[in-house]
DNA sequence: TACATTTGCCTAACAGTGTTAAACGATTTA
DNA sequence: TAAATCGTTTAACACTGTTAGGCAAATGTA
């Protein structure tokens, strides 16, 4: 019966069709706006039948998640395909990285959780720390007289590692060895200081 | 009559009580956990009162937002007055940064927008990227015949640095210029590569 | 003291969420 | 032809944020 698998690709399709659609909300309305009945809505049936392909929301979330991570696999290798030697591979794949995030930016917040809350308190109750380091960068800098520009740009190099290394910490749940945390703090912090004296 | 006074600090103080509840219920039971009717429980009142003091959940979430970014000022501060030279003060000041990171993790979460959404999935389907990464570090590296540890460090050092300045460009939404962020990738992974050579 | 007004708080409700159970018609199997 | 299975829907449950209405006690006014 060669109907069967006219009904097993159709059901990969509507699997398929559940997963697009989803994706195509997220685009327009953010990872807040999906709702199972707005994806039913666009695959034209009912809530209650994609639990017959996927087991809740969140397996919807993994598997999306999960082409995320193939995809950039993907994009990486091409970006090493492109080079001979490792140092401008290294360098290739990390802008490849770059524009994943940003050509994809839904994609990427699902991917390593980021979210974004509320902005217009936080816009101005963040300028309490900035100006802090700011204060202090410019202070280490004051030798080479530096523009308003480049103390942003130094602290944001600084905020960005240990941001970065803090999210990691908090999504992988310490899954990092602690020996490694302190190398890289130490490491970055020293290193960054020692660049702007 | 100052049983004005006395009405008005009672107000300030569920005022506070909501915020308390809170941030109890989400150190208890994290962000996804958090509800007004919750709150109210806690609070012993019924949820629509919790409007008589914020006009919506969000502001809740707007207001410890802004405690959260007090509190850190406050650390910083306290860090700088604790030493003189202003290299030192720096290194105390993200280090105070990274403690308050993890001795308020949810705090942090909510005022830097990091999630954890799904785990299981993503730490198998986060080895692509990963082994690429690792490989070409690797081989970057095979001159100094690196330890497997060395080589996840230096990956988790440009993950952070990239991580991070993605995610404040999510959040902040493209608020820093286009120029600065040129600048820190192109010094982030120079340097990095350089320094790994 | 008597009435009117404000205040504090609650119940009920609306629209939306994820999810499950029951039902019903069509199709396939025996 | 009868039985079983499949695909799909409707209805419901327990939640969510939020708003409207009402009731009773406290307060203000005469």
């Amino acid at each position: 019966m060669a109907s069967k698998d006219r009904i097993l690709r159709q059901k990969e399709e509507t699997r398929n069709n559940i997963l697009g659609a989803a994706y195509d909300i997220v685009k327009e309305e953010g990872w807040n706006g999906l709702s199972m009945r707005k994806i039913a809505d666009k695959i034209e049936y009912t809530a209650p039948i994609i639990y017959e392909y996927f087991s809740n929301k969140e397996a919807i979330l993994e598997e999306l998640t999960g082409k995320g991570f193939v995809k950039l696999t993907k994009e990486l290798q091409s970006a090493i395909d492109k080079f001979e030697k490792p140092e401008d591979q290294l360098e290739a794949m990390w802008m490849t990285y770059w524009d994943f995030a940003f050509t994809n930016t839904e994609m990427y917040q699902l991917m390593f959780g980021v979210q974004m809350t509320c902005c217009a308190q936080r816009c101005s109750a963040q300028e309490g720390p900035y100006k802090l380091f700011t204060q202090v960068i410019a202070e280490v800098m004051k030798d080479s007289n530096p523009s308003q520009d480049i103390i942003k740009q130094k602290y944001f190099t600084f905020f960005s590692v240990i941001h970065g290394l803090i999210a990691i910490n908090i999504i992988n749940k310490s899954d990092i060895l602690e020996t490694i945390n302190a190398q890289i703090l130490k490491d970055a912090i020293g290193g960054i200081i020692k660049s702007i004296q």
